[in-house]
DNA sequence: CTTGACTCTGTAGCGTGCTTCAGGGCTGAC
DNA sequence: GTCAGCCCTGAAGCACGCTACAGAGTCAAG
């Protein structure tokens, strides 16, 4: 069969055992299938939720909104296809604002950067105008 | 006298007061001169430098983090400039590498959102594509 | 000279996202 | 059948970035 001990999936994903413990806790993850004696079964398809769950948190995203983002899925009924498109279109919002503002500082530190560069194409070892602004 | 209160610092930079005394305390702002009676005297810049501590922490830098930015100033001594420079060009390719993948994440919740769109003009209320994949 | 808003220090607590530990069970190679 | 190496649960602990609280002092207006 393709399922895989929790060990595996932990390291596919890289993540630890206990940490992929707490994602299925949490409910990020399916719950695992039990063997007889307890131990926890995962389909091959877990290391991937845990990619997308790692590539979210990468992004500045909590876990309890990736859940949000996952748990749609469990509401069942009408209107599911619009509320996800909803919940999409407010998490892509919120990254372009935040791409926007890690941008900005950005442009702030380059900034910052350049006046060093000035300051260093004049002077072998000059005092540095960053310094005394930060 | 043109310095002022942990409040109103407080409340300028928008932050809380025991924060103020805790960015202190970390080293991110200068130590407060003290009235005869004990209490914090701020000058001005301080609320600027608060404002780039939250800049800087919104766009996913720790606070120790900043401190290395900022406590480059009290090394003193030759090579600061060169110095200042180099953290200030490694933070900028970190920023630069989070925006790619930031771009990466729109991108994929766009996509799903795409299949959504995709999906409900062809079905007033459709099974949501996205629900099966995440 | 009292009242109320502000300040001080120190310590404790909280939410997030885990890690670590204690105490134990399953399994497969030798 | 035993031993290493995996797995289990539950509870505690940890780093970060604060917030909240206790107990006390300061200070300006009325």
């Amino acid at each position: 069969m393709d399922s895989y001990r929790i060990g595996e999936i932990a390291q596919h994903a890289g993540v630890s055992v206990p940490a992929v413990r707490y994602y299925e806790r949490l409910g990020l993850l399916v719950k695992a299938l039990r063997t007889g004696s307890g131990v926890r079964r995962y389909p091959a398809e877990a290391i991937e939720r845990i990619q997308f769950v790692k590539q979210a948190q990468a992004n500045g995203l909590t876990l309890a909104e990736i859940r949000e983002l996952i748990t749609l899925k469990n509401r069942g009924g009408a209107r599911r296809c619009r509320q996800v498109q909803e919940l999409l279109a407010a998490k892509i919002a919120q990254l372009d604002e935040q791409r926007a503002q890690l941008e900005d500082f950005r442009d702030t530190l380059q900034s910052l950067a350049d006046q060093c560069a000035e300051s260093l194409s004049t002077a072998p070892d000059p005092e540095c105008p960053v310094i005394a602004k930060i």
